[in-house]
DNA sequence: AGCACGATTAACT
DNA sequence: GTTAATCGTGCTC
């Protein structure tokens, strides 16, 4: 299937957060069988440039936030919490930086596999939040910077199918309690209404 | 060098 | 509803 071209992510960051509900993530294992685990996208947000107080771009230009300020479509995964890893795709327009954090997908394809990987949860469980969603598509620091256009690669996105739009609602980003006003309440968190794997 | 905290999750009362 | 887990990052001294 062909990528979602890199064309897609040179607009401003929310519209990006938007369209990419319904979107496919396609995740090719490594080995000799190539499998493929497929996400529908169902809940996104927008982090915006440096000014934005929640964004990890606050803090410029650094080792770990250089991917955000590099080329478009790259994955941009970082680790937090000491244990969870979480994948953003580089979008943005007249921003020097900018990232669409992937917050939950609903399981397409290969739901052994992440069964596999989320052992002892219930299927509705296994991609419904940031964090699940890389444990179960195996998403780790290794996939940092990757080119998400490459449909060759470990990692794409590709366009919804069918190309009809979904019921969109829209809401305040989650887990940033203690940032300041505005950026706090910023309408920035994209879901599709009435999906049973949005995360809350 | 030390420290506070985090774009979370699972398990618990 | 609350809380432990667990460590990289950025900031202060």
């Amino acid at each position: 299937m062909e990528p979602l071209p890199r064309s897609f992510y040179d607009r401003d960051t929310p519209l990006v957060a938007r369209d990419l509900l319904g979107a496919h993530l396609v995740r090719t294992l490594p080995g000799p069988g190539r499998r493929q685990l497929i996400g529908r996208i169902v809940e996104t947000e927008a982090y915006l440039g440096p000014a934005d107080a929640a964004s990890h771009a606050r803090a410029g230009r650094t080792a770990r936030t250089e991917v955000m300020f590099g080329p478009l479509g790259h994955a941009y995964v970082y680790f937090t919490y000491g244990m969870h890893w979480m994948l953003n795709v580089v979008a943005r327009r007249n921003e020097p930086a900018g990232a669409v954090l992937l917050r939950s997908v609903e399981p397409l394809a290969g739901l052994e596999s992440m069964r596999q990987r989320r052992t002892g949860l219930p299927d509705k469980e296994l991609t419904n939040g940031p964090a699940k969603l890389c444990q179960a598509l195996a998403v780790t620091g290794a996939l940092n910077g990757l080119d998400l256009c490459d449909a060759a690669g470990p990692l794409y996105v590709a366009p919804r199918s069918p190309p009809s739009d979904p019921l969109v609602a829209i809401g305040s980003r989650i887990g940033i309690r203690n940032v300041s006003e505005p950026w706090r309440s910023l309408p920035l968190r994209f879901w599709i209404e009435h999906n049973r794997f949005v995360s809350r």
